[in-house]
DNA sequence: TTTCGTGCAAATACTTTGCACACGG
DNA sequence: CCGTGTGCAAAGTATTTGCACGAAA
């Protein structure tokens, strides 16, 4: 279960395009491995407690390159800033609350009997670490 | 099978809530089920054809409005503006390829083991209306 | 030294808000 | 008439782009 991935391989992925370790990329990296669920304003916050000068256009530069590099996924949250998470084996199905906002985490295995089913009848390769679900949550349903 | 909401059932709809039937919010509804994926601006686009004058934050507030209504649903096809499309019994998931930006629909009937299983074990309530899936269509799997 | 990456500023896209007038009921 | 709805303009947020300098390899 790897949860972290270190400077060393980082910088690996990135020498194999030709591309360049730099201390933005790291802070960033480790953000989004930090908080979670980060959206570019949260990881920019984030990125500044520890070094002052990285610039929001520098995060969402970044965001792209690591989504590009597979080591983040982004899915929307309901509206507003996409949301960005650690790739790997933690991925998680979204369920997000239209009536309170809450934000609950399932194990995307729950979606298996769907991908099967449209990898099968339509082609289609879901992307599990990318969905999120809106309706409303046990709290919700009852006092809408 | 209602396809669609009739000039009077939206005049008695909003009537009850003390609301006005205006040209503009027969205009947008109407634009909304003919596009049947609508974003604001194709809205804004299709209802100008008829009605030069009406404006962009009328169509904003409008499908605001539809959706309290219950008339439309909105969701977000990847990134950049939300989709609207009718509400009612012609719902339909939406599979989106990250490769090629194609959008298929699919009967909302395939999510029913995924919907069974989280009101049983998450007490959510997904709505189904409102459901993008992401991923790779079966032209763009093989060659990413 | 050679690119690549970053910060900065400005541009762009999208959406919301305030207000005065227009108009539906 | 009364009060809601609209258009207009402007403000607000989110994101992208162009460019020159700074820095990784």
């Amino acid at each position: 279960m790897l949860r972290h991935v270190s400077a060393t391989s980082l910088a690996a992925m990135l020498r194999e395009r030709g591309l360049r370790l730099t201390p933005q990329r790291q802070l960033i990296l480790e953000a989004v491995h930090e908080l979670g669920h980060a959206t570019p304003e949260s990881v920019h916050t984030a990125v500044r407690e520890r070094a002052a000068g990285v610039n929001i256009t520098t995060v969402y530069r970044t965001l792209e390159l690591l989504e590009e590099l597979g080591l983040v996924n982004h899915t929307h949250l309901s509206h507003g800033s996409p949301t960005y998470h650690p790739a790997g084996d933690d991925q998680h199905v979204h369920l997000v609350c239209r009536s309170c906002g809450s934000i609950a985490e399932v194990d995307p295995a729950v979606m298996d009997p769907v991908t099967g089913l449209l990898l099968r009848e339509r082609d289609f390769r879901v992307d599990v670490g990318h969905v999120s679900l809106f309706g409303l949550c046990g709290d919700c349903k009852d006092t809408p």
